[in-house]
DNA sequence: GCGACATTGACAATATTGTTGTCAATTAGC
DNA sequence: GCTAATTGACAACAATATTGTCAATGTCGC
């Protein structure tokens, strides 16, 4: 064996069983971090769809619903739904838009904002847990390899199209 | 800065942020795996939830209905829809179960066999070229931290119980 | 401005994936 | 053998997300 000092691409035959074990545990992570999800939030009555909408706006503020779903690759008419039902509940407002009329810009309300918070709150108890059993090195190259199979993959590829 | 030789179990409150990285990192990768699984297999009709079955009778063998349910840990009435449908096309077979009679076991016929091996030569192709980006030290990392993410959260929560 | 074209919200229909519920046949445990 | 649990068949439903359509609005070239 010599220590190859190179990121080592001629080992690519023996590296991709590794790499394919990467894809299934992958799945098998994302699984039951969704299970996970729900039952930590299921007293909140928020789903998985209605979390990530959650999050989008808290990270990205105000926002148009066609911008959020362009934000998150799905149709606008699925965000047009998920923040109807977010309205009534006092989550989210939807603000005139100076830039158009007819598309106000949808933003947390203070109730919308504790909400997520809240939900941040119960999910950071689990990842400090987690945070504890893992090495600070392992999972440094665990999120540059995870940074470089996301990169690999095509954001979209549902008829290359950007919309109807 | 000190290098700690201890897996630094002090810096919990430090790797937390990225341990939250991580798990947003699994849910993106998921999301472009199963819409490049999509892609690369839409041409053999054959969703995700139909590859998830062939590949548990690829690698179980022959099995019943409620134990591949068991496995993957979903209703046993929605595996026996899956099996329904792959019984037609020819990819399974039912074969009169020695050990009870009403609950048949359900094995991959050669066709079957032939397909799921189609489906993982072109998915081989994409996982080369993802192996050839990673680097081998770092990817088991990433294994290593991956599998103690999926051990630390539960495998079911759906009320804790087994079936109906 | 004005005319063509794209974007947007509202509404509807549909697809997919998965669940729960029920019933009769069968199997397993005592 | 009697009772419990398991199983297949069938149905109803729920959640998530898609596509299609229409009229109102907005954008851009000219």
């Amino acid at each position: 064996m010599k220590p190859s000092p190179l990121p080592d691409s001629r080992a690519s035959a023996a590296k991709a069983p590794d790499a394919d074990r990467l894809i299934k545990l992958v799945r098998l992570c994302f699984q039951r971090l969704r299970a996970a999800g729900d039952t930590l939030h299921a007293d909140l009555g928020i789903s998985a769809s209605l979390r990530a909408a959650l999050e989008t706006l808290y990270e990205l503020g105000e926002d148009t619903v066609p911008e959020i779903a362009r934000a998150k690759s799905v149709s606008r008419q699925h965000i047009q739904k998920i923040v109807d039902a977010l309205l009534p509940l006092g989550h989210v407002t939807a603000r005139a838009n100076p830039g158009h009329r007819r598309s106000p810009l949808i933003a947390l309300t203070a109730k919308g904002r504790r909400l997520f918070e809240t939900m941040r709150q119960r999910e950071a108890g689990v990842v400090a847990a987690l945070a504890k059993r893992l090495d600070g090195a392992e999972l440094a190259a665990a999120l540059r390899t995870l940074a470089i199979l996301a990169e690999s993959l095509p954001p979209r590829s549902k008829g290359e199209s950007d919309d109807e």
